[in-house]
Parts: C-alpha cells; structure tokens; sequence
DNA sequence: TTATCATATGATTAAAAGCGAATATGTTCA
DNA sequence: TGAACATATTCGCTTTTAATCATATGATAA
C-alpha cells in the first residue's frame, strides 16, 4: 500500500478514535456508531477510508459486519503499529472512548442490547 | 505537539518532499523552490505548515531563510522519524528528488547560482 | 536612502474532505 | 414472502485545504 494513502486515512480524529477502539477487539459498526456517538453514515463512510487504505478489514458474522485492524499493514509499515500503539492513548477523546468501550464488555451485553439502550455508557 | 497536526502536515505530497530533501541537509526556500519545482508562495506555504506542527524550524543567514527538521520531534514522537527515515524513501517522486539534490551539492554551487541558472538539475 | 532580493502573507479560486438526511441494498427472521 | 434491521451509498451542503497571483515585509547592498 502506498505511504500517502495511509497517512491521509489516519489524519482525522474520528478513524483515530475508530482505530483506538479496534486496538482492543473487533467491532461491528452499530457498536462504532454508539462508543464513538456518530452517526450510522458517518461511521460507514469512516469504516470505508481505511479499509480503501487497507489499514482495517472486515468479515460478515449474521447481519453485523465486524471490523478489525488488519495485521499486515502492521508489519509492513512499522510507524502505524507506532501510532496505534503508544500515539493514540495521548488524545483526549480517546480515553473516554475506552471507558466507554470497558463499560461495554464488562457489561457482557451484545450490540442488540445497546440499540434497545439496555445499558448506558455515558 | 498534538499527535492530529502532525499527522496532518505528514498527509501532504509536496511535505513529505520537503522533509524528504531535509533529511540530507538543511535548506533555504528558494533551493527547495528548485529542487521541487514549485513555486515561491508554494513552498512558503508548505514550511510554514511544516513549522507549526513543530516538525521542522528556521534560521536565517544574511538574507536567506534555512529550514531544517526539529529533532525534539522526531524523539518525542518516533513513528515521525520511522516515516522520514524509512517510508519517504519509497516515494517516486523523492528518488529524483534526491538525484537533483546530489547533482546539486556536488556542483558545489550556492543557491544564487541556482536562481541565475548556472546548474541545469534535470 | 533607495533599489533589489528572499520570504511571507492576503485574497481569490478550485479541489477535496466531511457531514446529515434520505435512500438503496442485502440479510435475517417471523 | 414480507417486515425489520444493519450497513452502504447518494445527494446536497459546508468546511478545509491547496494553488496561484499579487502585494507586503524585511533584510542587504549599492
């Protein structure tokens, strides 16, 4: 994958924040959608970015579609794994993300039940 | 300096030419003007993104204003130095860059000379 | 001091990126 | 099959970014 692409997929806070949570485990959109608190197109069309950028991919688990990082771009370009890995943490937003993101798992609720608002994360 | 701006200034073609160029030296605006063949607001333009993500700084000599790469930055944040250490190099574009850049430093010539047109770099 | 030159900055235009609402697609489940 | 749902895509709009031309600034040198 090409330098430019990549670094451009990963200049906007929102795919930082998407990648920030993937850090931790794979996530179907809705959950993007309520962790990050953006909108369904929004959050598709971020979904999209990097995966064009090959910096995530995807797999089909019902009618969810489950996003993750994609392990080779790792390897191959050292400096996302460096971003990813020690940059991210250091950005505000992130930090309430993954409270937010703990309070889900520890929940051990499923995205249905976030829809439903059987649980809140704020 | 926040990680977002910094990955911003990175997401540029021509800055990453710049930096690119840097990496062998320090260089005044209108040396860059010719190495990169853009032109003089241009390449202002682009230092002065450069400068306020705190990725490179300037000093002047008589009338002549020298950009050079910030090391602080590239040990405060080492996925930059990974990029411009190991990524940049993979760029089209940089490679005949850098054979401008050789053919220029080997001439011996100053950037005066360059301006009159004393030195053909292509 | 005045002319010259290197660089920076406005102002404008053009191109790209992002967003929300609505719609399309494709899957699931009753 | 048809209704409901998850996700993707389109449309129109706003914001951001880049490029160019012209002008301003600030230093140098005659």
């Amino acid at each position: 994958m090409e330098l430019l692409p990549i670094i451009k997929a990963l200049s906007d806070e929102t795919r930082l924040r998407i990648l920030n949570l993937l850090k931790f485990g794979d996530l179907c959109v809705c959950e993007i959608e309520v962790l990050l608190d953006i909108n369904q197109s929004n959050a598709s069309r971020h979904l999209n970015k990097l995966t064009n950028a090959k910096l995530v991919e995807y797999y089909k688990v019902n009618k969810y579609v489950y996003y993750k990082i994609k392990e080779d771009i790792l390897k191959e370009h050292p400096f996302v794994k460096e971003i990813i890995d020690s940059e991210i943490i250091n950005l505000k937003v992130c930090e309430s993300d993954l409270t937010k993101l703990k309070k889900y798992k520890q929940s051990g609720l499923s995205c249905d039940d976030l829809k439903e608002g059987k649980i809140c994360l704020n």
